[in-house]
DNA sequence: GTCTATAAAGGGATAGAC
DNA sequence: GTCTATCCCTTTATAGAC
């Protein structure tokens, strides 16, 4: 891995668990194994490299939600897909998320027009599957942003809310390894039965 | 409103939107409209004064939900009362959560040690009616911990992810007002359809 | 209690040797 | 490309007058 690369990397760490401000370029040299002024020899500023890192995080967020809504699966594969692929990431990387939320609620205008990728996704397939089903009677009326909004809620919340969630509920490590392990079933079962008509 | 109450609100906003290392001393101060030493004079350090705001903003969540999680009402009535409160307060104020979330995630430990106040919500009342109603096939066996997460989930984490669900979905600023007036009959419908049995 | 002035430390950025 | 040394601005914190 060329030397770049590993500055980008520590630098993407450093930011995820630590924000602009909170992580520091002598820490982000540390990590890379570097020194401070290469950082500045390869990426100039502290903003810049941040930038670099936003836009390379948040843009992996993206192309997933665009391949599941203009997927041609049928509906009911479509949600579960997203539910494994969603839990399973998030479950193994709580900070990624927690950082593009925060990245994009700080700065929304930077990222519509700097950070999101290429086309947006656009969700007529998924919208067209829905009016069909509902349709042919097979799920209830729900409005697309709704079920949308449902499903990634109920797939990342639990995550970033960890600690109140243990807290609130008396949960212990075990009990959350238990709880997690069952998650992906029971987003299932609950998006699913919603839907009923 | 005496000059220390005014500081600490003054502190509170510039924590709430910038975090720790983002909110400046010297911002505080002018928020407040005193001087920097001020400052120091009533909260000693940045990091009391940070950690003042966290105690008071953290724990404002958890009696709502001790309060919720305890109290006699209805099954039923408990989880609709809960998502108007979550909503309505939610919708209205973005950053508290995510500053709620940021902060339980990056220090856990000095979370449940030193910012949780008070007795832990019990969630036994709640369990034992969930388990009534289970038993009298008013719902679906569901375990407390996922209704809870779920409930949570579908009424905070839109208004976190605000900017990507309007850019996936192609929604402009009236069609998210459209969204949010009718978020709260959304999730009730969903959670009480979900729980049939 | 509140201010001005200033100390002290931290951290981003650059110059210049190799 | 990579390093050492250093500049200099920002920011926290304190001293001391009023």
């Amino acid at each position: 891995m060329g030397t770049e690369q590993r500055i980008f990397e520590a630098a993407r760490q450093a930011f995820i668990e630590k924000g602009l401000e909170g992580a520091k370029m002598q820490e982000i040299a540390d990590r890379a194994g570097i020194n401070k002024a290469l950082l500045h020899y390869y990426f100039r500023t502290k903003e810049k490299l941040f930038e670099a890192v936003t836009k390379q995080v948040i843009g992996r967020v993206f192309p997933v939600l665009r391949n599941m809504l203009e997927s041609d699966l049928p509906l009911e594969e479509k949600l579960d897909n997203l539910i494994d692929l969603y839990v399973d990431t998030v479950s193994r990387n709580t900070f990624v998320p927690l950082f593009v939320i925060t990245e994009m609620n700080k700065r929304p205008d930077n990222f519509l027009a700097n950070i999101v990728p290429g086309p947006l996704p656009k969700p007529q397939k998924l919208m067209q599957q829905l009016e069909l089903a509902t349709a042919e009677g097979r799920i209830r009326p729900i409005e697309p942003a709704h079920l949308i909004s449902n499903v990634l809620a109920m797939c990342v919340f639990p995550f970033l809310a960890k600690p109140m969630l243990c807290a609130v509920m008396g949960m212990d490590h075990q009990q959350w390894l238990h709880y997690v392990n069952g998650r992906k079933a029971e987003v299932k079962r609950f998006v699913h039965d919603a839907l009923r008509p």
